[in-house]
DNA sequence: CTGAAAGCGCTAACAC
DNA sequence: GTGTTAGCGCTTTCAG
């Protein structure tokens, strides 16, 4: 578990190419101000050797660690039964390894584990964080904060009273809502229901918000609450089927929950989309490709969202729009949403 | 982007406890023979300083970690249309966590990320690798194997004459393969087909062997090439039908690709499972769940092979089964597979 | 433009 | 038991 092969320093590199230590930490590190003809040399010992900076001591004095941790709280099992996260992460680590940081990745299952991350935090290994708070009452966003790291949240963070500057990106979520529930409109339904998602996190209520937007005085009977889950969509579809059985279109908060609605549609003989048109949201391909018929959706770009994210935490706090000030700056970043036509609605 | 206020030290501690930095050291690394009231005066010192050790430091001189890398090759997106990959890291998580071991999380897009990850490792930052290895003629396992990194794969690794002593976790493919297939025959089926994975891949290769087994001489034709998608699903079923009409089940190589069967078969007015049986492979829930009918397939706890490959990564090398010799030891370990019967087969 | 020297914060012998 | 001491490998003033 400890290194192998007793790897060369730099002290080994300079006495190769016949220079002091310092010179050679200058080649490594960018090599500006050292005559063209030592870099060569010490480009080649550090070739020949396979030198390789020892990454432990550099950071004992810099005190930077070229890494970056993302948090992500795991409460519940449905994260990892889509590959949001997934993808979130890919966009991520391309956007640091852009910049030669390391991702290290924390995940927490439940109370201890907050502890343990805010201690991991606090110390300093890495410099910054990317944090995934799922729920309103996560506890996590203050112990971040307090860990004073820098720190972009995925997802507008729900606690009570916004904090000054918090950094965040997210999609449009009541934007693409609206989009969603104006399709329907448009395609001349009246009675268009919501199946919500789970409701302790910010994108399942601001999704919500988008459709009362657009359905500002709509019956009350036709929003269900769900959780994101296939079978959250089916109980919700069998409530709303029971108490307005004359429903003609659902905009359901997931792809998931989407499904589970459709399944229910088909069971008590309902024709999607003719006799009740359906939209879902994330445009999860494994899951809105395969329903029958396949899920018009409102789609988010994931990928770009975790981009973003580490973007903007690299990019350090002093770069925002406003002024430094009380708080902070940190501007956030809210990316849009399109609608997907599929055959559902 | 730098730390932010000025940590405490060791020394601090010290000063604050009234003994040498030496005493105070232990107690942080498990105080053993240090005396009881010395432990107390140091544990508040630490406490009321809010003192968290600095791991460049004490990497620096112990050479050691306390961070493993799980690299990730990621040619495709297909495993990120999967929650395979984020359940294995669950499950590895856990275990390092357990073990106070950090997640480096190294992604591969191209062959350009070959090198990065090379350095990394090979650059002594982590105390270990756990690679998920997807390809044939992946050339990361050589890389790795170089770096002289300790390594545990993720599926066995496929590379032609296998390397003496790689250690790898794998559920069992072939025999969950041979359960499936063994089911169909019990069911009666004679014209049992098998649509392959991406033969590339080990997994779809032992999944065909299993296959091979049981149906020792079945007919060549039913067996369609296809790549774990549902769109090669598909497109498999249909050369199936054409070719053999009389099929009467279909062992897929995934979830994924038998969703695309069913959908097929569907289309063609066969009725599943009593025209067709089919069963999958992966029991991946959002899939195998949703699908219509609800999908009999082989399930592999992808989580506990994650919490495997870490423990056996950290449990070194030295504690294999064999003794220790030539090519070490590393003993690898595959995981059981179980039929999971749903309706369509 | 280059080298010498002083640590970064910690652990691990080795004395006491 | 506890303290003293010598580095771990690197960056970074500061001289030259």
């Amino acid at each position: 578990m400890t290194d192998t092969a007793p790897r060369p320093t730099l002290e080994a590199v300079a006495a190769r190419a016949g220079v002091s230590r310092a010179t050679v930490s200058r080649v490594v590190n960018g090599g500006d101000g050292v005559r063209d003809i030592l870099v060569e040399r010490v480009r080649k010992a550090v070739e020949e050797l396979g030198y390789v900076p020892n990454q432990a001591a550099r950071s004992l004095v810099t005190r930077r660690h070229d890494a970056i941790a993302v948090v992500v709280a795991e409460p519940e099992t449905r994260v990892f039964a889509d590959p949001f996260f997934a993808l979130q992460l890919r966009g991520i680590s391309k956007e640091l390894t852009a910049h030669d940081n390391q991702l290290v990745l924390l995940l927490t299952e439940g109370r201890d584990d907050h502890a343990r991350v805010g201690r991991y935090l606090a110390g300093g290994h890495v410099d910054g964080a990317l944090v995934f708070s799922l729920h309103l009452d996560d506890p996590l966003p203050e112990l971040i904060q307090r860990a004073g790291v820098p720190t972009v949240f995925g997802g507008r963070p729900g606690w009570s009273g916004d904090r000054h500057g918090v950094a965040y990106v997210d999609s449009d979520n009541r934007g693409g809502a609206r989009d969603a529930v104006r399709h329907l409109v448009g395609l001349g339904r009246t009675r268009i229901a919501h199946i919500t998602g789970a409701l302790d996190q910010t994108s399942a209520v601001d999704r919500l918000d988008g459709y009362r937007d657009v359905m500002v005085d709509a019956d009350r009977r036709l929003i269900a609450e769900a959780d994101f889950t296939p079978a959250g969509g089916e109980r919700a579809m069998r409530e709303l089927l029971d108490r307005c059985p004359d429903v003609d279109a659902v905009f359901a908060a997931n792809d998931l929950t989407a499904a589970g609605a459709l399944r229910v549609l088909r069971e008590s003989g309902r024709r999607v989309p003719d006799d009740v048109a359906v939209i879902g949201f994330d445009d999860m391909l494994p899951v809105a490709e395969q329903t029958d018929p396949p899920l018009t959706t409102v789609r988010q770009d994931i990928e770009e969202m975790g981009r973003l994210m580490a973007r903007l935490l690299l990019r350090g706090p002093d770069q925002g729009t406003r002024r430094e000030g009380v708080g902070g700056t940190s501007s956030s970043v809210v990316l849009p949403t399109t609608l997907v036509r599929r055959a559902s609605a």
